[in-house]
RNA sequence: GGGCCGUUAGCUCAGCAGGUAGAGCACCGGCCUUUUAAGCCGGGAGUCGCAGGUUCGAAUCCUGCACGGCUCACCA
């Protein structure tokens, strides 16, 4: 630590004093009768009556043998009326008191001749002091890198951001409550895992030292889902942290939040159905409206989302039926489209970033786009019809993709091709190229039912519904650097 | 990683033709027994992000670094 605020050197003066005085500045325990919000809601039938309400000290206005404070609980602030002659020597106390002192105070509640419902202050006890000066009152606290860092003094000051996370929280037990709902099964797999897989990124490496063998975090546990379903359950479904190794922006936080879903004996067509129902069900059950607003894009919720294929967007939006195009082709195109194909080793890469440019920035209503070329998915089962593509689809909404989905790919014998082509992959440089995973393969020999998987990015979720332009601010604590 | 911008009191900010640091809130003392960003009077508080350089003199100009923001790249 610095020097000492002069400030914190009078705090610590005032506990001194305050122990003088036989009073403990940071007792165990306090009984509340009500939340500030109660008294308020209910004067009509409290006024005159007693109540004990807690909080912390958020303002002061004292003046020599009375004063005025608020306190601040879980549910909102409440104004406290200090008097010499009700309080008497516990006045001296009340002189004592700091703004992020935490109190409790016993008295009537009355209203005020400015008409603001308030408790009579009959006793009060200080609860727990506080040593350092809270943020600023009335401009809050505006630097961005304090209100990350120190997320506590950002709840503090500012009581947008405590109802921003408590929605947060809303949306993510709507989205467990669906799942539930749904006849689907919680369960939790390794986070620690030998070797990764699910996803296309890079991995936080670790070492597990009485093995002294390095471990991963993991980019996706869609392989350990994907085994409950070949051991008999036939609806799971996880929601955890996910960690990749990757830059920070605006979308991207290396630990986010997934929501990874598995059922057997559907294809991705149920999967589309199943998110349309879980909007449907976040927008009545926990936003109590049909539409959102992110970023001034106004979102309707619609039972039915619009579904458009990937070659049919990618035609739609550059002019350019990509589907019968080499690589070659494709990357002359690119280019003539301004995409950076820098480093993409497949044609799928390059499809991706042009995909990424060109039409993505166009998806603002909800839309499902459908059918993937195969060589960026590896554990999607082909398309009806067409072994170039496979049955997948992602979710867009307000230009932000949100999820990923497949028919799974339940042959093992075709899982393993996929796995050697995304093995040459890797040779050619890509080190997103998934690893090869003998054991789910192994495990898939077994028998997997038809199953459709469903991943759906949690963080972005509460984004959009929330109208947060940046992940930093819907995670409590986002990544900083040290 | 590139470009642009930022970092001054606990908080919010001003000060930048280069002359040695200010306001409001917060804090301390005084007055004040219904206030609402209470008021009035007085006071204390800063290694001006860090390190170099230019200069008689740097918060101010230059360079490097750190941290942060936006953006591009990367990345589902």
């Amino acid at each position: 630590m610095e020097k000492e605020l002069d400030q914190v050197r009078i705090r610590k003066e005032k506990v001194q004093r305050l122990r003088e005085m036989g009073i403990d500045p940071f007792p165990y325990i306090f009984f509340r009768t009500h939340f500030s919000e109660e008294v308020k809601e209910n004067f009509d039938s409290l006024e005159e009556k007693e109540v004990v309400v807690a909080g912390r000290l958020v303002s002061r206005r004292l003046h020599g043998k009375a004063g005025f404070v608020h306190i601040e609980d879980d549910r909102g602030r409440i104004q406290i009326y200090f008097k010499y002659d009700t309080l008497q020597d516990r006045y001296a106390l009340v002189k004592l008191l700091d703004l992020g002192d935490f109190i409790g105070v016993k008295g009537k509640v009355f209203r005020t001749k400015t008409g603001e419902v308030t408790v009579w202050a009959e006793n009060v006890e200080l609860l727990s002091k506080a040593l350092h000066p809270p943020p600023e009152k009335y401009h809050g606290l505006k630097d961005i890198e304090l209100r990350y860092r120190n997320r506590h003094l950002d709840l503090m000051a500012n009581p947008e951001v405590r109802d921003r996370f408590r929605m947060r929280t809303r949306i993510i037990q709507g989205i467990r409550e669906f799942f539930v709902k749904e006849g689907f099964l919680e369960v939790e797999t390794p986070v620690l895992q030998p070797r990764y897989g699910g996803a296309f990124a890079r991995p936080f490496i670790t070492h597990y030292n009485a093995l002294d063998r390095d471990y991963f975090l993991r980019i996706a546990n869609e392989i350990y889902l994907k085994r409950l379903i070949i051991g008999g359950f036939e609806k799971v479904f996880e929601m955890g942290k996910m960690f990749r190794n990757e830059g920070l922006d605006r979308f991207h936080n290396p630990e986010f939040t997934n929501l990874e879903a598995y059922q057997a004996y559907a294809d991705y067509n149920v999967m589309m159905e199943l998110v349309e129902n879980l909007f449907l069900y976040l927008s009545k059950d926990v936003l109590k409206k049909d539409s959102f607003t992110f970023q001034g894009m106004e979102i309707v919720i619609k039972e039915k989302w619009e579904r458009i294929t990937y070659f049919g967007a990618l035609e739609k939006y550059t002019g350019i039926d990509f589907y019968p195009l080499d690589k070659e082709e494709t990357k002359r195109k690119a280019e003539e489209l301004g995409v950076d194909t820098e480093g993409k080793v497949t044609k799928g890469k390059i499809l991706d970033a042009i995909f990424d440019k060109c039409v993505q920035p166009d998806l603002v209503q909800p839309v499902f786009v459908i059918d993937y070329p195969v060589d960026i998915t590896p554990l999607a089962k082909k398309k009806r019809g067409d072994d170039n593509l496979v049955e997948r689809f992602e979710p867009f909404m307000a230009m932000t993709e949100i999820g990923n989905a497949y028919s799974e790919l339940n042959n093992p014998e075709e899982q393993k091709e996929r796995f050697l082509f995304q093995q040459s992959l890797r040779e050619k440089g890509d080190m997103e190229a998934t690893p090869i995973d003998e054991d789910f393969i192994q495990a898939m020999m077994y028998g997997m039912p038809p199953t459709g998987g469903l991943g759906l990015g949690v963080d972005r979720v509460v984004m959009l519904l929330l109208d947060v332009p940046s992940i930093r601010d819907a995670i409590l604590f986002p990544q900083l650097r040290e």
